[in-house]
DNA sequence: AAGATTGTTGCTTA
DNA sequence: TTAAGCAACAATCT
């Protein structure tokens, strides 16, 4: 389940390798996973090159030297594994911990393969996806830009700041979980994070958004921004199928504090996680010291 | 074999 | 008009 951290991590692994490489041909397994027409992404993609890879929230934007943007969303499950001469460098969705995309279960495209990008130099992109809930659209600026104005406020960004979430709170009736994982009021943030937030936080995951207080507000930016920045420099967080844009597990994995905890000892108090349903989610959370 | 898993959309209700 | 809650989506695992 690529959140921010994993996000970042392919976009940063892809960004660089696969950018300027020359398009020469697509493969799709079918039309689900594109949201344009076979034939309009022929004519965009093939003959021209990514620019650079950018990021808003959980969505990938590849810019192309034409006036569109590649949009891609892994969703829960979807990898992006770039493989240069046979050596995979750049990945998104579970496997071992520090291995090679070998793991993803041998040669690829494999049997979850969707989308393969064929460059001229032989370096080949591959899109996967298990569920098949991710998606690629292309865009121009105009709806890129709209798309764009609908995420809300990303942790690590400066203008994650005390009072934009207070703004962003204040009258919510809903539990602040469901809040931190509204993408438009703050974008990056699942499941997974959300717990470990809020768990660092000191917060109950189901108190209502505007219950919190200024001060908790501040524990939960602070929260963020360290755990997001942990996790980014650990390359994500596999918990099932995750990998980096190399085909390879993140490493944050260890430094899970509740999420998948249940029943175990609190890493904080002598308190036992307990697992509930918040906004329909998984939820861990130590009853003891998070009020 | 039903239920859980999760990111996002879209529907329904208040 | 907006917010909240929840089903739906796909495929797999338990």
């Amino acid at each position: 389940m690529p959140e921010l951290p994993e996000v970042e991590t392919i976009r940063r692994d892809l960004d660089g390798s696969v950018t300027g490489l020359k398009i020469k041909s697509l493969v799709f397994e079918s039309d689900k996973e594109i949201k344009n027409k076979k034939d309009h992404f022929n004519d965009v993609l093939i003959g021209n090159k990514f620019k650079e890879i950018k990021r808003v929230g959980k969505l990938l934007i590849f810019e192309l030297d034409n006036p569109y943007f590649l949009l891609i969303h892994l969703k829960m499950t979807g990898q992006l594994i770039f493989c240069s001469k046979n050596k995979f460098i750049a990945g998104g969705h579970s496997l071992e911990k520090g291995s090679l995309v070998e793991d993803v279960g041998g040669d690829l495209p494999n049997r979850y393969t969707r989308v393969i990008f064929n460059f001229i130099n032989g370096d080949k992109l591959f899109f996967n996806d298990l569920r098949r809930f991710g998606y690629l659209k292309l865009v121009k600026k105009e709806e890129l830009e709209e798309i764009i104005s609908k995420y809300g406020i990303e942790p690590l960004k400066v203008d994650f700041t005390l009072e934009n979430l207070k703004k962003v709170l204040k009258n919510r009736k809903a539990s602040i979980k469901s809040i931190l994982l509204n993408q438009n009021l703050i974008s990056g943030i699942g499941n997974i994070y959300n717990d470990e937030i809020l768990f660092k936080a000191g917060i109950e995951p189901e108190r209502p958004a505007n219950k919190i207080k200024t001060k908790e507000m501040g524990k939960i930016i602070s929260s963020a921004n360290k755990i997001i920045k942990k996790a980014i420099k650990n390359r994500g967080t596999t918990f099932s199928d995750y990998t980096d844009g190399q085909g390879r597990k993140g490493n944050f994995s260890n430094f899970l504090k509740v999420y998948g905890r249940e029943g175990e000892k609190c890493k904080r108090c002598s308190g036992i996680i307990k697992k509930i349903k918040v906004a329909n989610r998984g939820t861990y959370f130590c009853p003891k010291c998070q009020k």
